[in-house]
DNA sequence: ACAGCAATGATATACGAATATCATTCGCTC
DNA sequence: GAGCGAATGATATTCGTATATCATTGCTGT
């Protein structure tokens, strides 16, 4: 670690004898400047460790080559491949990313998304619909490409890039139905504040309904939940209902205990759909360690596909999401309209794959 | 999307009829000024939706608010809790990280640390102690704290978190040893170019050999592997060894790859040690895909410690390492002493912790 | 010898905010 | 009414880089 500041073009013209404006002109117009100056200007730049400003030089160019990105969490394989996909396009373009976490927390979200544009990022990309009024206020005051990707809808401040999650969802379900189970139990995240989550409840509502197949809607529950809350409280005994909702839908355990409680309920079902990959395997780890043969005593179907499910002793049937791909698309559509591209698309559906494995 | 340029200062100053110093000094030195003015300049903030430059108050104040991170990888769930440990801690002082993924190339890394350092970076931390040359110049040139994660050792450009890679392995093979195992192969990635795997294959080594299990150096391959290839190029038969590096040493398939290897090989193992958590994982499904028994068959150990370990079917024996720790211990240093604290630790050592559980 | 061009230099301004210095206005008190 | 402080304003400079305009130097070809 050195100390004192930084060295600058000026430095750099005073130790090599030239003037500042054929300096710069070396780096920035090279064209311009003999090559024997040329050398002499890299040679000095190397040997005083110059290495320019970014910030200065993003004042005067109005465009830092920093694109702001939201994911709401990392330590999900999925959104890691998601940046991972934004980081690897952006990279050739010599484009740097912003990363925040917004732990699914929509004011985290705007405070993210406001640091963006106080850093004159380039471009903007998050990770679903569900944004704060303030956020979507920053974002409409925004001057340049948003993204907004991991699902499709119509309300996009800008672009999209994603699947369409309620289709997916109505397919699996579709698929379970038709494979005859009739006692098909969901288990999702929390529903408010997340678009994803909803539309993937309300697909395998969709298809429940036209099967004929009811779920009362007042037991669609979230977390944290009123109204089963309020039921307990008075001592009301609480319905039996297949839908159900977990905590944290995150971690294994989460799964583990959701599928666990499942089982012991008055209503057993004969098939479970995990509206999130981990959790499905924490469920699938629950019944090896308990006995549960899958897909004998109970199905299990997924959400995300990831690359253990096909490796699980009762492999998992799933839906497979193109989480990096998602993420290139979006840097390559940031990177075009950056460039100056007309428009070409506002909404860009990557689809999604039914895997088709022995777990259901 | 907005369009034209964004709102400054001065927009403000003519918005609210004030003049642009009173506007400044309502932001930065309110008690200056008095509460109607400040409340007049921050509805008109409200109402042209201002944000400042922080560009622009960068260059003016030298610091950027932002700290560089260089990971190897996001996909593996333990750098992205490091990640998130670090961009945690940096939230709280209103700090952002630049991200950047070297994919475990020192090029890359090189490049990012550079592209920190233009853009101003307060800080830096980087994954490991593996750098070219002109990444180390770099970083010896740059003017803010540095910290080096995820491993210890003496070499340190300025500060380090971490925990012993070398002694966590030595220790695991303390174990099997004692255990009662005594083919004990190993199974890592590429050795060069990482640090971290190679202290862990040496403390594997040290113990062996103190153990009297004589393990030939010349056997001890790194992927490309120009021994191995020239010896079967020359028609030469390879001799059997327990160490094995793996091309891809972060999937599932490359671990169970490995293991079926070297079950399948002239000399079967009794324990396979693997340098990182999701190969174990992988090999951990290979034996119950092909019904052989762990650890009755061959015992398993790991490194890393994941959620899944300790719900597989046969919980995994694995070497826990508090990585969001890590970030957040390395994120307080940077802190400390950008808010001008005296230096206390050059070296931080957060230790692991043997896992002992079924699987050996 | 002079036009023409390549290479370099001098000078000024801009980007958006921070800040230092000095000036003005208003209301208050003694 | 002189003096004081609070509040506000005017003006200039700084940060590091980019660039526009004009000037200078040296060399080439005719």
């Amino acid at each position: 670690m050195g100390s004192g500041r930084n060295v600058t073009l000026k430095d750099v013209s005073v130790a090599s004898g030239l003037s500042l404006i054929t300096v710069s002109r070396a780096l920035r117009q090279p064209e311009l400047v003999h090559a024997d100056t040329r050398a002499k200007v890299q040679r000095t730049i190397e040997e005083l460790g110059y290495v320019p400003n970014l910030t200065a030089r993003s004042l005067v160019s109005n465009r830092s080559n920093m694109i702001g990105v939201v994911v709401p969490i990392l330590t999900s394989s999925l959104f890691a491949d998601l940046a991972q996909g934004i980081a690897g396009a952006l990279h050739e373009e010599n484009i740097q990313m912003l990363l925040a976490v917004s732990q699914r927390s929509v004011d985290l979200e705007a405070e993210a998304v406001k640091t963006f544009m106080a850093r004159q990022a380039d471009a903007i990309i998050v990770t679903g619909f569900t944004h704060s009024e303030s956020c979507r206020k920053l974002l409409t005051n925004f001057t340049g490409p948003i993204v907004e990707t991991w699902n499709l809808r119509n309300e996009a401040v800008d672009m999209t890039v994603g699947y369409d999650n309620r289709k997916a969802s109505a397919e699996m379900t579709k698929y379970l139905l038709a494979k005859g189970y009739s006692r098909i139990a969901m288990v999702g995240g929390a529903f408010e504040n997340n678009d994803q989550a909803a539309d993937r409840r309300d697909g395998f509502l969709d298809v429940m309904r036209e099967a004929g197949r009811s779920v009362p809607p007042e037991y669609i529950v979230s977390v944290p939940n009123p109204k089963l809350d309020a039921m307990r409280a008075e001592g009301r005994e609480v319905p039996p209902e297949y839908i159900v909702s977990i905590p944290n839908p995150t971690t294994l355990e989460s799964g583990w205990r959701a599928m666990m409680s499942l089982l012991e309920g008055p209503q057993k079902p004969d098939a479970v759909f995990f509206q999130a990959e981990i959790p499905a395997h924490g469920a699938m780890m629950a019944c090896l360690a308990n006995g549960i043969s899958v897909p004998g005593d109970v199905a299990i179907a997924g959400f995300g596909d990831l690359s253990l499910s096909a490796m699980l002793p009762v492999p998992l049937t799933t839906i497979k999401i193109p989480a990096r791909e998602i993420g290139e698309r979006a840097a390559q559509l940031v990177l075009e309209r950056l460039n100056g591209a007309p428009v070409q698309h506002r909404t860009l559906d990557v689809g999604f794959e039914l895997m088709i494995r022995e777990s259901a």
